[in-house]
DNA sequence: GAACATAGTACATTTTTGTGTACTTAGGGA
DNA sequence: TCCCTAAGTACACAAAAATGTACTATGTTC
């Protein structure tokens, strides 16, 4: 039972705040190709023309906006090396291997019930 | 070491596979509010008008149809009483519990990483 | 001195998502 | 008789996300 801004007392039956922490975690996931590339660089460093050959159907400019917003909120790392033609690494940052047990849960629940794709499809 | 439909044969670094099975998930998660529903649904049956009051700022076409696609994806049950006016309940089916593991490693990370909202914004 | 390589950016367009408004159903209450 | 309720549907519209195309930088190789 709390005081509400409307001054009455109310009974609240659930506690949102757990929700809203998985809001916060939902936010940093979003975008089409994020899972993937965290998926990718998990115990590795990549290139980022190793992130683009992987990931193969998407477009520079996309695959450049989801690194700049994945760098942004602290989950991966961006090193540059001075050299031409340019280097760039990404790795996850301590932050972003927190994320893994998320992606193993999913991995969990796909095999369970996921079908697998046509295998000459990945080649 | 593989052969390819070019003929060629390539080492593969990775074995997509896994990726596979977590875009899958990621298919059946992906929509604004899904979280929220099955996490709300977490051990509870709950009336089409809970949810709605619960979520509280979407419209009903959203929420119906972000219900439709999680019933059709059999994470969630829709049980019909033929009374007037209407009473629909929703339950997480098995399957749809075995999504509650994503949703507490979000939470756990959301916990270490995220800022507590404004408890009024809440009220 | 022209072309190549990698890692981008800028911007217009398309696709995908989500929203708002109006409408429906049928029994019970005023 | 008319309005209320809960749980929707249908459809046009707006907002957000993703994409395609063209462009940039610069040291090294042909």
């Amino acid at each position: 039972m709390r005081v509400c801004k409307d001054g009455f007392q109310r009974e609240f039956i659930e506690d949102k705040s757990d929700m809203y922490t998985i809001a916060f975690t939902q936010n940093i996931l979003s975008g089409r190709w994020k899972y993937f590339i965290l998926w990718y660089l998990k115990g590795h460093t990549r290139r980022y023309s190793d992130i683009k050959a992987f990931l193969g159907d998407l477009s520079q400019g996309s695959l450049s906006k989801q690194l700049r917003e994945l760098e942004k909120d602290g989950v991966i790392e961006r090193k540059v090396y001075p050299v031409v033609p340019p280097k760039v690494e990404y790795s996850l940052t301590e932050k972003g291997t927190k994320l893994m047990p998320i992606l193993d849960a999913m991995e969990t629940f796909g095999k369970a019930y996921g079908e697998q794709p046509d295998d000459t499809s990945l080649v």
